[in-house]
DNA sequence: TTCTTGTTGCAAATATTTTGCAATAAAGAT
DNA sequence: ATCTTTATTGCAAAATATTTGCAACAAGAA
């Protein structure tokens, strides 16, 4: 639906926005950012903290810290999808994010769609008085490869949610 | 959009399903079903195994297990909420249900509304090859009471998410 | 009632998230 | 460039949420 212009500009565009309420350019402000700019699909704490360190490695409390901060700006989206723990991903501006998530391994898509919740938002917003509003759509099912483990790559299968 | 023919009843419904699978007619499984059925709103692990012991008290840990497995059976619903901890319903047949919940107080209300997900739920199956698709939809906002603390029951409010 | 076996409670392990605090480093002022 | 202020970090420990092992128990069939 749209495309960064370059690479480092949308970490500059989002750092700027930090900057502006006080936060201070530090590392792993950076590297949060980045990871979650680059990945295809929301990441978890976890993720972010042992992602192999760049610079540096950053402390799991820092990645909640930030991810909080980031979140309460509308910068980043906290997600359950099902999974023990949260998972966070950019905000895009023009385009919500919807996935399909298989609960049987775990993979995540992001949905490309018409989202069709929008007007039904509206509403609500206008009935029920809540300020803010903002909505989460997921999807779960089972993944081809897992329904039919015959074909495919035959991943393994997980039983519950899966980080 | 309906209503249990008779308070227990409904129970004893839930029950025979799970009896037909093996699963043994047991205080905890019983209340669990009940604290579900007469609650309005999803309930955490917690909450159940916190409830006043009305014959005996429930451990964590068997709330858990009996509530993976009625979701494995599709008669509870696990959602996220945006809580720290999962949240658990009743599935009911004919509605699946939405959700408005406060990112403030953590207050959280049932929405009786058309959804408008379904059809597109169809066409993901469809284009995906995902099988059991069912999908989660949540509305967050900030609700009045916390929007206008001068007004109203004047409740506290909270920072982020809340069981 | 007795037998079999699913289920429970308790305790301990694991996973996730939050918090306190001293050390560090970013940004502005000199 | 250096100094100063103060947000931010890492580490350790606490808090919260969930899972697992195991012996004791209890539901349901015989």
């Amino acid at each position: 639906m749209q495309q960064p212009s370059s690479p480092g500009k949308a970490v500059e565009e989002l750092i700027e926005r930090c900057r502006a309420i006080g936060m201070r350019r530090t590392h792993a402000l950076q590297t949060i950012l980045e990871l979650l700019l680059k990945s295809e699909r929301p990441l978890t704490a976890q993720e972010i903290a042992d992602s192999p360190p760049a610079k540096g490695h950053i402390d799991p409390a820092t990645v909640y810290r930030l991810l909080i901060r980031l979140e309460e700006q509308s910068i980043v989206r906290r997600l359950g999808l099902r999974g023990r723990a949260s998972y966070y991903a950019i905000r895009h501006p023009h385009s919500h994010d919807d996935y399909l998530v298989c609960t049987s391994c775990g993979s995540i898509d992001e949905l490309k769609l018409e989202c069709p919740v929008k007007a039904i938002q509206t509403q609500i917003a206008e009935q029920s008085g809540y300020q803010k509003l903002d909505h989460e759509l997921e999807f779960f099912g089972i993944c081809p490869t897992c329904s039919d483990p015959q074909a495919a790559g035959q991943e393994r299968q997980k039983e519950r949610s899966s980080p």
